[in-house]
DNA sequence: ATGCTTATTGGAACCGGTTCCGAAAAGAAA
DNA sequence: TTTCTTTTCGGAACCGGTTCCAATAAGCAT
């Protein structure tokens, strides 16, 4: 079936068909007859042929890093709200954490013509940047910041704050900061200096220590630093790593929160399963996703949106911590 | 840029250019020709315009139901891990667990003129069926058995009897098994049945009940039964039914494993993280995400394979059940 | 009925590739 | 050198739509 034949039956000509799909004028009376038969022959046009002239694909392409990790399934999640409610097609490009994989996601989406991509980035390069700028859809970043493209980006410094405030309300010794490389801008770096800078104007000092986003990695670290000292308190850049934490410190059989206090950040189901439960920052991953969504409909159609979006966040109370 | 303006530039015609894309005879020389001006505009075939007159469209379609499940997460990585090495491009259609989301994207892939489907089922009907009968193309059900379709399965019900085999070592009594609706067959009734069938044969009674898959409601199932009666061991359908009913244990301060040994299935991450460890079935997900990766990519060669295809599982042996 | 404006319609070109087919060129055999 | 076979190549049709443009039909006021 194709449009051909659905005029001929329809005794009127291929433009008229084409015109009656989209939009075009065309009597009341071809109308109908032009209904029938494609409900009948339950004719669906050719997206291929379609999109070979047409401007628009109305397919979207989003690269997603990982698919687990709380953060980019919420992420996702909200994407995927957005998209399906506005009747279109999402196509996404898996990359498993590789960086080579999200230029290949770039070039190979942009060459399907989808008309926008959105880019769940763990780490912007020049690279990024360039094959971004050489490509004439609108992109939108989500979780990263970099300039010159539109972000969607957590509030990482004011969740560090948050939970620095918190903390500051119960001790004002012997923390430790666990953080992550500053290769990642939003956790390594804004995270941490939002609960650090905070202690500072304080005047309390909180030691630092780094490992990996891997909850295995992390674990064996944070063997390691208990065997020279446990802390008070410990601040974990995640909630995966503040998980690994946790496990260890049941192990080891110090109570938490009784002699070592725990907290994480990103708001992920586990915490909430594990006991005791772990005090966190919640972001708004899954409102990130909705306004990426937003945000690349309204590029696409046009429209002017200000480059930087910000999504807040929430402290989680729950029970890894002493409130003495 | 397109095939005909690198035609131009190399001196020869649209269809020695094409033919040199693909693998045509062209001789040594336009090939490098060609090759030079491909490279220096780097230009590449639009994919719409292949594809409108070609058969194959290199890229598969996966429908996937969710992406916070371990399980859905692991059969995507390896059918990803496969589909990536082959140089294949993958469109993911993400249902959100909706079974009507389910059908637009056969619907909606086929349309896109994808090679072939690899669905991540969770539950087949007579309305999948007709669909996929009436789409040429292969498809590839992993998960969930139904007659008719290559199917990727789980032994469920071995990975039943051999929780069984293991729990029967040191509990002959008060047991109690937490099973899900039967309206999904692998995990409601196979999985079930391989537990409860073992149980028969040696002449132990184990009680039932019923709860969702999904963690809070599960949770407030198990307190209602808690209310009555805490039994010895609790063998639970998925991990996420075992992880509750850990978390309400810990809460009322039933000792695990002492008092109330617990298992799960499924082989989640959460498992090793939660303390006590849980003991549970690992399921192959990432082989059977590969298998029906390597399976569709037989089909769409025109192979003939087998249309059942086990996978199999391992009981992971944990802290969660006493070994008097 | 006539002239003018507007709504419909069909024809043809086009999008950017692939593929069939016959012609030209190259290579091998005589 | 001639003849036959094999490669290589260009032309043209085609895939299934969209869109421009001119032609026709319809609607309306005079």
């Amino acid at each position: 079936m194709n449009i051909e034949k659905i005029s001929q039956l329809a005794g009127v000509s291929k433009s008229t068909v084409s015109r009656y799909l989209n939009n075009g004028s065309v009597s009341q009376r071809t109308k109908e007859k032009i209904e029938k038969i494609i409900k009948t022959h339950n004719y669906e046009p050719n997206r291929f042929a379609q999109s070979l002239k047409a401007k628009r694909t109305n397919m979207l392409g989003v690269i997603v890093p990982r698919v687990d990790s709380f953060a980019a399934n919420e992420t996702f999640k909200g994407i995927d709200k957005v998209l399906h409610d506005s009747g279109l097609q999402s196509i996404i490009y898996y990359t498993n954490q590789d960086i080579n994989r999200e230029m290949e996601g770039l070039k190979a989406l942009f060459n399907q013509r989808v008309d926008g991509i959105i880019l769940m980035a763990t780490h912007m390069t020049a690279e990024h940047m360039s094959i971004i700028n050489s490509v004439d859809i609108p992109v939108v970043i989500v979780g990263q910041f970099s300039e010159g493209v539109h972000c969607i980006i957590h509030d990482d410094y004011g969740a560090g704050r948050k939970m620095a405030e918190y903390i500051a309300r119960y001790f004002k010794d012997d923390l430790l900061y666990l953080g992550v490389s500053d290769t990642d801008e939003a956790v390594g770096i804004k995270r941490r200096d939002g609960v650090l800078d905070y202690f500072d104007t304080l005047g309390i000092t909180c030691k630092t220590a780094e490992t990996s986003f891997n909850y295995s990695e992390a674990f064996d670290d944070i063997g390691v630093i208990f065997e020279a000292s446990v802390p008070e308190v410990m601040i974990c850049a995640t909630d995966n790593i503040a998980l690994a934490a946790l496990k260890h410190a049941i192990e080891r059989g110090i109570s938490v929160p009784d002699e070592l206090s725990i907290t994480g950040f990103g708001g992920y189901n586990t915490t909430n399963i594990v006991t005791p439960t772990l005090t966190t920052v919640r972001f708004g991953y899954f409102e990130a996703g909705e306004k990426a969504a937003e945000s690349i409909l309204k590029l696409i159609d046009g429209e002017r949106i200000s480059m930087i979006q910000h999504v807040g966040n929430e402290l989680i109370i729950n029970e890894s911590v002493d409130k003495k």
